[in-house]
DNA sequence: GAGTGGTCTAGACCACAAA
DNA sequence: TTGTGGTCTAGACCACTCC
């Protein structure tokens, strides 16, 4: 590969950006499916015709977003969507008290069903209005106690077959990965104070006018597209949602 | 400087992780302050007996963490307290509309006094409770609303003469910095949704049991110690508090 | 011992900014 | 033209894992 191959100077693009493009694709496409134990760098390097280094740094950002994960002695791998990770990545929600480490909550879901997009979902998705959507409602709950209200809306020309899932599983993610070779890459989140509607009090058994905290997530995948709508109303009296700066 | 000088196996630290301790601590002690053109790669590699690749990776990690800015053919920079990075660096509000970049919103202060630590105030910035704190209490108003109202507790034994100043800024980091040589490196936040108080909604021209956002903040300077916290209750009805993941 | 990623070095050339 | 950071290369040795 030679540097900048028929790019032009406007089109500039670092060596080792068009390599992290390259093994990008490879997950994109499925040639590398999560868990896969890549080539070493020596050997990427050969078959890329680039120097180890440069190797090194697209593999170094793509560890740093979290799309592989490297192991001195062993080699480096393609991330899974295992519970850990997600949880670390995508799940910012935490107990006050004891110094609160994060816990996945169990989840059951309410109810599933085809529809169509709103305008909401359709303006999130980039979707036109109507067109088909999968909608799932559940509760979660943190020691027996329900925490969050949370509605998942999904394109239904992405997540063909949907409907013929046997059950939902907590960590859909995982989900995601395994049935229909999508990874969640990253998500962006709004956060707003709204106030506990009728359905919410029921769930939540929390009583009427109570303050939520309610997250509106959009997740994306490897290529930047949105593919889910995840909207969450948590009880907030013994829970935060923690954020790092920078 | 050897490799892994005085150090046992145990101890082990990268050479760019020891170089990067050296620089920060050159941040700490003054000698390096805010907008300072530092010594070029090849300089400090000279200076600190290390390779300029070396110098680089401590470099980038410092330019990742926001404490230098690098401009291609000008130089490094130590990074200043500007609105303009301040604002993108710790303030995640912005307006929902117009796909809404965020905005610093003008401050009225109400009220700053001096006080003992609440318990609040002792635990989130390692004092023993009664210890003397600065309290700041303040509106912030976006296009002439008030959209936010703000409490900051400094501990008073860091923010020496705080009593004596004229006036109080819209930008306190850039205060800290000036005044006391504090940097506020990085910062922990906690939200929650709670419902307005009456002094809340005397403030926010807002009806009694509004939802708010609450979020409290813990700031810290370049050696990870505590230096201020901030406890803000948002209005969320045309704003959000947006987060990416990763 | 063989193979992997992690660190460190030395040197080359490019892109950019300023004098 | 000079000096800066940005990129790329080639090669060395270290630390870790597994056989």
């Amino acid at each position: 590969m030679a540097v900048n191959e028929d790019q032009t100077k406007i089109g500039f693009r670092p060596l080792y950006a068009q390599v992290k493009d390259r093994l990008i694709s490879r997950l994109v496409d499925g040639s590398w499916p999560p868990g896969m134990h890549l080539p070493s760098e020596q050997e990427l390097a050969r078959q890329l015709s680039v120097s180890q280094g440069t190797v090194r740094k697209a593999l170094d950002a793509m560890t740093a977003e979290s799309l592989l994960v490297r192991r001195q002695g062993r080699g480096t791998f393609v991330a899974e969507p295992e519970d850990a990770r997600i949880l670390f990545q995508f799940f910012r929600l935490a107990a006050d008290r004891p110094s609160g480490e994060n816990v996945f909550p169990d989840s059951s879901v309410l109810n599933w069903c085809g529809a169509g997009a709103n305008d909401v979902e359709a303006q999130a998705l980039h979707l036109e209005s109507g067109n088909p959507v999968w909608r799932i409602e559940r509760i979660r709950m943190l020691g027996g106690q329900p925490v969050l209200v949370e509605s998942i809306s999904l394109p239904a020309n992405i997540f063909e077959g949907f409907d013929t899932l046997e059950s939902i599983p907590n960590n859909v993610y995982q989900l995601y990965s395994a049935r229909w070779g999508i990874t969640i890459a990253k998500a962006d989140e709004h956060l707003k104070a709204i106030t506990a509607t009728r359905n919410d009090t029921m769930h939540l058994h929390c009583p009427a006018g109570e303050p939520l905290l309610q997250i509106a997530r959009i997740a994306r995948n490897l290529q930047g597209n949105p593919v889910e709508l995840r909207i969450s109303r948590c009880l907030t009296r013994s829970m935060h949602y923690a954020v790092s700066l920078p």
